[in-house]
RNA sequence: GGAGGAGUGCCCGAGUGGUUAAAGGGGACGGACUGUAAAUCCGUUGGCUCAGCCUACGUUGGUUCAAAUCCAACCUCCUCCA
């Protein structure tokens, strides 16, 4: 993908808003970089765009996603090659979407770099043999599998905590199902979505404080918006708590208020502290993944293409 | 006015004579990160001229070789009786 332009910034920091933006000055569309806005559902609590911005500009792959399913990079890297293969099919020539750059915004770390890395082909694992090394997790713990993994493939187990157990899974199911260590697949690394020659990669690094009020505002915001009658929607479906969806910041805080478990005030406070948390570990990311390729600018910095 | 109970580091909270700069949790800060990534995980968290010293467990004073821990007075808060 061609004249692709990535923005990059922590929850709350109004890269949407410079996306759509940016969006008009280069005649683009935009594109999701965001591993919950992905999903059908969580409208409100994920702060997708509304009607009035997709109105004025195409929002591709938003909501598409069923939230009793699990998504993953995986499935992003191939739905954005998916995307640029229908661009294709239109003006193959200049590698744009139907002539129409890409922007890209969102807060997913991982899912930029699959972009500008590409992510390495790994075989499918298949369902059954996720859920049994999940069992395993929950019933051993994650130090009895870390002493497995050691035994089958030391160097996975060697650059993973005992304690982590998310990817001691991983490394193990993806063993067990391809029969070879997860080192090897990822020593050759995947084909870059976008191209990084005529890219233009922002990144939005804004002020802790200031952040954090408009983390409280729009956490407010979000319930004159109906993000309880969102969670209490989603909450019927009564979909197991692991999914990924159901683990969007601010689902798990206001069912318990739904269920008299805890106050609202005190959702509200809770959902508001692990939006800061989050946008965080956001700002880390950026701050030592991402290189001198990106440019940094200051939250609600209007940025010209020209 | 009387009888009990409580005051601990940014917050909650354990500790009840020495091995306590003080468990644990929260928050905050820093970090890791290749298919659940709004996830998962790690580290730091009184100060300094940092193998040492200083300051700290409501306040002041006392007992003791030694006190957050014992004693006295005072201050504040809570419960009950009046």
């Amino acid at each position: 993908m061609k004249n692709a332009i990535l923005i990059a910034g922590p929850t709350a920091s109004g890269k949407s808003a410079l996306a759509l933006d940016l969006a008009r000055q280069a005649g683009g569309v935009i594109v999701n970089a965001d591993s919950m806005q992905v999903y059908a559902a969580l409208r409100v609590l994920t702060a997708r765009p509304g009607a009035a911005e997709e109105a004025q500009i195409a929002h591709l792959l938003y909501g598409h996603v069923d939230p009793g399913t699990s998504y993953s990079t995986g499935r992003y890297v191939r739905d954005v090659a998916g995307l640029a293969a229908d661009g294709a099919a239109d003006e193959a020539a200049d590698g744009t979407l139907a002539g129409r750059p890409a922007i890209f915004v969102g807060g997913t770390g991982l899912y930029f770099r699959a972009l500008i890395q590409g992510l390495s082909d790994m075989p499918h694992v298949p369902d059954e043999v996720r859920a049994k090394w999940r069992a395993a997790a929950a019933a051993e713990g994650a130090a009895a599998l870390h002493r497995l993994l050691g035994e089958r493939d030391p160097a996975a187990a060697a650059a993973l905590h005992p304690a982590d157990a998310q990817r001691i899974v991983r490394a193990l199911e993806v063993l067990e199902a391809s029969g070879r260590p997860i080192s090897h697949w990822q020593k050759a690394s995947g084909q870059p979505v976008v191209d990084m020659a005529s890219a233009r990669l922002f990144v939005v690094e804004p002020d802790r404080e200031e952040l954090a009020r408009r983390i409280s505002r729009r956490f407010d915001a979000m319930l004159d918006a109906g993000a309880l009658d969102e969670a209490r929607a989603l909450g019927r479906r009564g979909l197991d708590p692991a999914l990924p969806a159901m683990k969007a910041i601010g689902v798990r805080e206001l069912l318990a208020a739904e269920s008299g478990e805890i106050a609202l005030a005190e959702a509200v406070e809770r959902a508001k502290t692990a939006t800061r948390q989050y946008a965080k570990r956001q700002m880390t990311w950026f701050r030592n993944q991402f290189g001198p390729e990106w440019r940094r600018i200051a939250m609600g910095e209007a940025v010209s293409l020209g």
